[in-house]
DNA sequence: CTCTTTTAAACTGTCGACAGTCGGCAGTCG
DNA sequence: CGACTGCCGACTGTCGACAGTTTAAAAGAG
């Protein structure tokens, strides 16, 4: 069977196999195709997308150092597991990050940026009206990712992107729970105005309001679906 | 009764080949064996180690992921080479994940994490008189692996790992202008103090000074060593 | 019937090999 | 004399195979 749509619209070049499958593992894990705490075997995965078992490795490497995946040596690979005190990890090293970067933005905030932000806002709350789930999750990380990415350091982008992947598990598991579109876009509106007074401390105020929101959130709706705790322990 | 496997921590057995591979390549990335810019053939190296390719490969991939190495399409893997700007990011960026950690260290700051703090200060203290170069930046990293690790956020941590090899390159290669010892000793004592005042201000203060020390006897290195952009554009 | 021992299957780690592609060099044409 | 085209070598991306180890089930003892 063909693994995966065989021609990328338009587009001439072919993306790395690893990437292939990289994509495949990552839509797997998000969409809980592959549940937490399973193991996943290479050969199976090869016969599956009918490739050899070297891209598939490679792109579980790759998995591995998103933290979506992890490794225990001879033993292969399983879908990591998040609880609740690695959630709470996660959106702490979250704010840890956004704070630095709407501080740093604020005392750069070039008309550029501030536009590129404003439409990536239009952009969201168009989606959060109209489409469902994943479209709305996808825009609200890209107006982060375009804050991080306005600030000034790539290594700031780089490591944003490193959680990006567990961030987008953490809320599309529980979805649901999602506060009304309407709520995160006005969030969002905040934090512009904030970075237009290009006050430090009214940015940090605002980012500490955006993502304590989204954590509550996330972990009101961890607690309400009652987590499943089957991976366990070690 | 089947006994088990003896020593787990025994220096005898081999870690994996990757790990190996990996630990030789980074060697040699801070040695300057390897210049900045250089393409690493993939058959030059398993040549030279006795492996096959995948190991190399894998090893390769995992550099390319702790940001020593840069990889392009059907190009192979080249050694990265730091400018000035991306310099500024590293320390930037340090300053954003320590800032956050010792803050949250401030607030649980238990008497555990005190001892084994004031114990890392004193080696580094002993590292700093007696040895050369190597050990003295390892044991000055291991005290912020540490602080971070008390933080209590394993993702934190994870980052600065992250961010630890490329620093460590960034040392590295101007260590000659590195202060003297004492004052980097004296710097630590300061972060101790700081965290016994369990006052976040203070210690915000006090790593910002480390930090900024740290950022500008790496930044004078540079411009004193007089930067051979030999890598440059694209 | 339960617990231990033994055996077999499956998997990962590693290897060597083949095909497609990229960069460079020589030869040719304007 | 300069620019284009076709060929050559080298290298990466990918594949199938083998050995050692771990897991799980089957067989045997109490």
């Amino acid at each position: 069977m063909a693994l995966l749509p065989m021609a990328p619209q338009g587009l001439i070049q072919q993306k790395n196999l690893v990437e292939q499958v990289a994509d495949f593992l990552t839509q797997g894990v998000i969409e809980q195709r592959f549940m937490p705490g399973e193991r996943l075997s290479e050969v199976q995965l090869s016969k599956d997308l009918g490739v050899s078992r070297a891209p598939v490795r490679e792109a579980a490497r790759l998995l591995e150092s998103r933290g979506l995946l992890v490794s225990r040596p001879r033993r292969g690979f399983f879908v990591k597991a998040l609880d609740a005190v690695e959630l709470q990890d996660v959106f702490d090293l979250r704010l840890c990050l956004e704070r630095h970067a709407i501080e740093r933005l604020a005392q750069r905030y070039t008309p550029e940026a501030r536009l590129a932000l404003e439409r990536q806002v239009d952009v969201l709350c168009e989606a959060a009206a109209s489409d469902s789930g994943t479209r709305r999750i996808e825009e609200d990380l890209q107006f982060h990712r375009l804050m991080l990415h306005y600030a000034g350091n790539e290594r700031l982008l780089r490591a944003f992107e490193g959680l990006a992947h567990e961030l987008r598990l953490c809320i599309t598991l529980i979805t649901r729970t999602h506060e009304a579109p309407e709520t995160i876009a006005t969030s969002h509106y905040q934090l512009l105005e904030a970075l237009a007074s290009q006050s430090g401390p009214a940015c940090r105020e605002a980012i500490d309001y955006h993502i304590g929101v989204a954590r509550d959130s996330v972990v009101r709706g961890i607690n309400e679906a009652g987590v499943q705790e089957e991976g366990g322990a070690r």
